[in-house]
DNA sequence: GTTGCTACCTAACTACCGTTAGGGAGACAA
DNA sequence: TTGTCTCCCTAACGGTAGTTAGGTAGCAAC
């Protein structure tokens, strides 16, 4: 039977695009509050299937997980990587880094739950699923490496800083504005732009 | 009976210094792994009795974790607190944000598992648990809004960048410090230093 | 019209969670 | 000796987790 829409009120209709997608965009959603927040049985429910039904489109609830972190930090690799690009190349060290500051936000802050539940819930995640995407994690912290260096190279570092205390500074602020960050109070153009003229002389 | 140390080999003898500080301090260690990893059974095995003892102790797992986030917040004033009083009152801005940070960062990174447990796991705490200490965290934001007020007036910060914005930046960097700080890359000095120099001109 | 595939459901399994009722051993007071 | 208090244990309760075995409806191919 393909499932009555009527008998399945509270759900809603059925998937339209892809299950699997569906069940992804449900798990990211929960993924927000927490590795145990995201259970099987809530992705369901949203979905408008069975928990057991799950297992046809995934080997398990890590898999799930795994994925949507992953993609979680490719959405944002992809958001910042546009952004420097709109740039051009030939913008100056400090809009790249606003640039690319303003972009993670908006990525992790407004676009995507993949994004977010992949910052907010990675460090509770069990070890094989931090495993299978430090790789992808690397690749997206090499950018920031990269605009560190030019900011250092343009000057616009405070003399006697180590990139790495710049970088882990940048990207913690970044990372943890999701615990304070209201929309009514501070609009991402204005932290990134703070942010940014903190940092950066 | 009084228990047989040697019928319980694994879990080490009896509570010497309370039960009760005991319990708290096994949560407070588990917590830093997240709010479900902390259950009343591995609470109970850490300390050497069974699950059902906790209740002797405690109303439940939400008051020994509520104990322990309040009592996070509570250690990490006091060092901070402490830090600024032992400057003087004649000390410069400059000095007295990078004392702040120093101890702060000391309270999260070294000392206390309360403190870490309760800024890594507080966002996923059950609401009322959260609003257990929404009080004494509130109070805690007060010195650094004072901090960043004093740096401010003593034109340590950039322009045109609000005192909210320095103050996120900065909490945000410091809390976030947890999930890549290795002792052996950076010392915590080090670390204090660069982030007060690179938000300072 | 049989076969086979996809997508889903039902109904369970084991494991573990927070919590509780009730009991027992030791210590101390009367 | 008796009673009471503290601290802990045993044994379970109901609930929920991830997961799975087996079944079924629809559909397309041959």
């Amino acid at each position: 039977m393909k499932q009555d829409p009527a008998s399945n009120p509270a759900a809603g209709q059925r998937p339209e695009g892809g299950a699997r997608r569906q069940i992804l965009d449900a798990a990211a959603a929960l993924l927000r509050q927490g590795y145990d927040a995201t259970t099987t049985r809530e992705i369901a429910t949203r979905v408008g299937i069975k928990a057991g039904s799950i297992y046809h489109h995934f080997a398990s609830k890590d898999d799930i997980v795994g994925t949507v972190v992953n993609e979680g930090v490719r959405v944002v690799h992809e958001a910042v990587t546009a952004a420097l690009e709109a740039l051009g190349p030939e913008a100056a060290a400090r809009q790249r880094l606003e640039a690319a500051i303003k972009a993670h936000l908006r990525s992790s802050l407004e676009h995507s739950d993949y994004t977010s539940a992949s910052i907010r819930a990675f460090s509770f995640l069990p070890a094989t699923v931090q495993e299978g995407c430090r790789v992808e994690r690397r690749r997206y912290e090499e950018i920031w490496r990269g605009l560190v260096a030019e900011a250092a190279a343009a000057g616009l570092v405070a003399p006697g800083v180590s990139q790495d205390s710049v970088r882990l500074l940048l990207l913690g602020a970044v990372n943890w504005a999701g615990e304070w960050y209201r929309p009514e109070r501070m609009s991402i153009d204005e932290i990134a732009r703070d942010f940014a003229t903190s940092i950066l002389r």
